[in-house]
DNA sequence: ATCATGTTCAACCATGCAGTTGAATATAAC
DNA sequence: GTTATATTCAACTGCATGGTTGAACATGAT
């Protein structure tokens, strides 16, 4: 796992539309038109989401006669769930310590 | 957990720079004009990157003095990774009853 | 061969974002 | 009060992004 890969995949990530994208995904391989189907949005620019994914290696696009098919690629998540995973450990526990440490309740720093 | 909550998680985390003012973070709590030391970035660029993470949930930002301190807030964590979680699980086992019900190989899509 | 369909591509526009710099603000030190 | 330090704010630049539209391309249907 490379940093630019953490990049791609959590800016594909960051967008609603996306997300929606991946959703319905899930439920089964579709084509792009019948995909941007659901959305307000232009053909163009569902099929420019569907660009970003595949850059990002969340989906997979497969030419199928005059049509082509989307289908989620669930591994490239892991990467990111990977880095969640240990972070969100990492913190806390390290947060957890210091609190020890001090002696203070963790919200004290809230505003 | 809210739509626009997850958007600006994933977007705060698809930035290198930002991520590792989160390693950074990690170790301890730091002042702005410490965390900008490492970067090849002035001061006000950190010091925008941490209102992302601050907007995002993922830091707190105290003052204290003349100067403001941050400290990493694992909790906004959470969201990011239950979405990741879920999904991860959910197109997993999607895509394996799929797989089961055609009988093909998971990689008979790859370009 | 022609036509319709699914998709991409290119050009364009508006907006947002990462970065800069310099001025402004707040607080600590003298 | 003056000066130095830590930080923000505002204005600006350059570039990426998300959206549009219309033309181009590939393929299936007639």
């Amino acid at each position: 796992m490379v940093e630019h890969d953490l990049n791609r995949i959590f800016h594909a990530l960051s967008d609603p539309t996306r997300r929606a994208i991946l959703d319905r995904l899930a439920a089964g391989e579709a084509t792009i038109s019948h995909l941007s189907q659901p959305f307000p949005l232009s053909f163009a620019a569902v099929s420019k989401h569907l660009g970003v994914l595949e850059h990002a290696g969340l989906v997979m696009r497969e030419k199928r006669g005059r049509e082509r098919v989307c289908r989620i690629n669930p591994a490239a998540l892991e990467d990111a769930h990977t880095w969640l995973e240990f972070h969100e450990h990492f913190w806390t526990s390290r947060l957890e310590a210091l609190d020890a440490l001090v002696g203070a309740s963790p919200d004290n720093l809230d505003e």
